[in-house]
DNA sequence: TTACGATATGGGGGGACACCCCACTTATTC
DNA sequence: GAATAAGTGGGGTGTCCCCCCATATCGTAA
């Protein structure tokens, strides 16, 4: 790529990041490539839909998240690691706007983003199945899904709500056993 | 309210009941309104926003979701009724193009839709509490929530994966006790 | 039945948007 | 430094939401 292409590339991507936590993830494209000083073709022909953009804005911030599950997975407690990076990335998707939007409204062929956060969660979910705390038929792409929803349900009240519904859904309604 | 002006808000209604389920909630207003055969700023007088016009929409079949609550309040088995109707609610706002979005995104002050369900399951979840086989601490608004979460979360997938996830949550991922 | 005031209407315009075409500019390579 | 391939952005098109206001229609009281 020629050189000026990439430092363009860059600028879009700035200016999309400051849009879109301003607001949230259907920010004007025009706006974003004035503000990034170049014109809405250039922008077009970089992302050619809004949800390629949106996956270049968030893409360092959901590899964070994934390190974050490669840390959690040498703890003692496998199921409390589970539920701890779930809700972590439940509060991390409902205060970052724009996020869940970009995760959930994209089209599902290109899916990356959340294919990263499944296949990073994965070993945690493994673990817990292994110690026995975690039913075996509970996939993945479930929880993620799920954890999604709620930030998505969440993300115009607070994210302590969105933990709350997390770990609600993670343990379920009835009463605790005695 | 003058007839002919009654007569345009129910057509305007009948229009947009069936573009929303061909395109969802963002169909077009000027397409409801030429389907309708009235002008644009006539639909626009009626209601002064997409959501007033989409809970115009899906009142009726709202109404329709409490009635069911009422009638699942009478079986023997609390839990079950009210599984039963959390589980019908994620289905048909899953196969109901627009709904849940409708409720979901519709700007907090005019939740009437939300607040009627709320209300409708409210006697479902004391009677399951009384009975001893729901958490005490578990509102009606946090299980309506989690539905209409997994509902937009599945709105792209199916059904029958909305009724799994919404079975997932309320059971929680935790073993079953032996 | 008629006439009048209140109400409802919709065509047309403004502003914003996404997206595309194409003449022009720029970086790279030899 | 010239050739060429790649990149650029101004401007055009079609769509959208929303509003203004002259006109048409309704309901009613005489």
């Amino acid at each position: 790529m020629r050189a000026d292409a990439q430092r363009n590339r860059a600028l879009i991507v700035t200016a999309a990041s400051e849009a879109v936590a301003r607001d949230g993830a259907y920010a004007s494209l025009e706006e974003i490539a004035r503000a990034a000083g170049v014109g809405s073709a250039t922008l077009h022909r970089h992302f050619p839909s809004r949800w390629a953009l949106l996956e270049a804005v968030f893409h360092d911030r959901v590899e964070a998240l994934c390190a974050r599950a490669g840390e959690l997975s040498t703890g003692p407690d496998a199921r409390q690691a589970l539920t701890t990076w779930l809700c972590e990335l439940a509060v991390y998707s409902t205060t970052t706007r724009g996020l869940v939007t970009s995760l959930l409204k994209a089209p599902p062929e290109s899916e990356s983003c959340s294919a990263m956060l499944v296949a990073a969660g994965e070993p945690l979910r493994r673990r817990a199945v292994e110690e026995g705390t975690v039913r075996d038929d509970v996939e993945m792409i479930d929880l993620v899904t799920l954890v999604k929803a709620i930030a998505l349900a969440a993300e115009s009240t607070s994210a302590a709500e969105a933990e709350r519904l997390v770990r609600l859904a993670l343990e379920g309604i009835s009463p605790s056993r005695q």
